[in-house]
DNA sequence: TTTCAATTTAGAATAAGTATAAATCTATTT
DNA sequence: AAATAGATTTATACTTATTCTAAATTGAAA
């Protein structure tokens, strides 16, 4: 099933993912869309969310914080987190292979992918903390 | 202040996290508490396992589901979740030093720590499966 | 134009965890 | 031992993020 059928409410949560600088929460997405003079369901958000999910047009994020965040990058990266102002950000530095595969022979797993969540402090932080 | 204060509610939750095979979340733990005779108010129980992460005698998983998971063992190591049974195991392996220092390069952040959730089917699901 | 499935809506329900205020425990001082 | 103070526990209310439900709407196909 490859159909992809893009209401007017799917496009719309897409438009605001794909054009967001950060990565926003179901809430985020719902108060970019208001802005934006729309006002559909508050499910409707989080069944287009995950309909965009499932059809790997945009990517779940769950980052440790209570609300999952929403990444319009599909291709394979990871997150770091800013530990000071929580700002996201993308680490496109692949994970080397034999690091995955010394992980499947240590735990006999078939290993599929490794979900990275980086931790420590962005650059504007770090300056702001040395005053 | 290193002082620790293992209050009788407090020890029995770290017994159980202690004593445990898996990784439970806090309502696992909850029922084990009360198996073992005993029966604390909800909220105890999540003070004592945020007590204990703070003392770090435990650590708190986020593991991409919805409910933490509890982990007695608290030296560096990541997590491995089976995607049939979502059975979790352990990852000693250690993550290669300059893939941080790689992402702390590309990022501009100061890199603290990783946290790693790989995904992949177990040998016992595997097993299953081939069936 | 009838029909059927898919989707949206509004609102209720759920799950995990936090906050609160009163009660209880613990240690120390009198 | 009684009094005090601080920390902890309890029961319960609340919050937040998300899912579920049932009715209404939409849209494509016959």
């Amino acid at each position: 099933m490859k159909t992809i059928n893009l209401t007017t409410q799917r496009q719309a949560v897409y438009d605001v993912v794909r054009e967001a600088e950060d990565h926003p929460t179901a809430a985020d997405v719902m108060n970019r869309l208001v802005e934006r003079g729309h006002s559909f369901a508050y499910g409707t958000v989080y069944n287009s969310l995950r309909y965009l999910t499932d059809k790997e047009m945009i990517r779940e994020l769950k980052l440790g914080e209570t609300a999952s965040r929403y990444d319009a990058r599909t291709d394979d990266h990871q997150h770091i987190v800013c530990e000071v102002c929580g700002k996201v950000g993308e680490v496109m530095t692949p994970m080397p292979e034999e690091w995955l595969a010394k992980v499947a022979e240590e735990t006999g797993y078939e290993v599929h992918e490794a979900h990275i969540v980086v931790e420590g402090v962005c650059a504007e932080c770090r300056s702001k903390r040395k005053r």
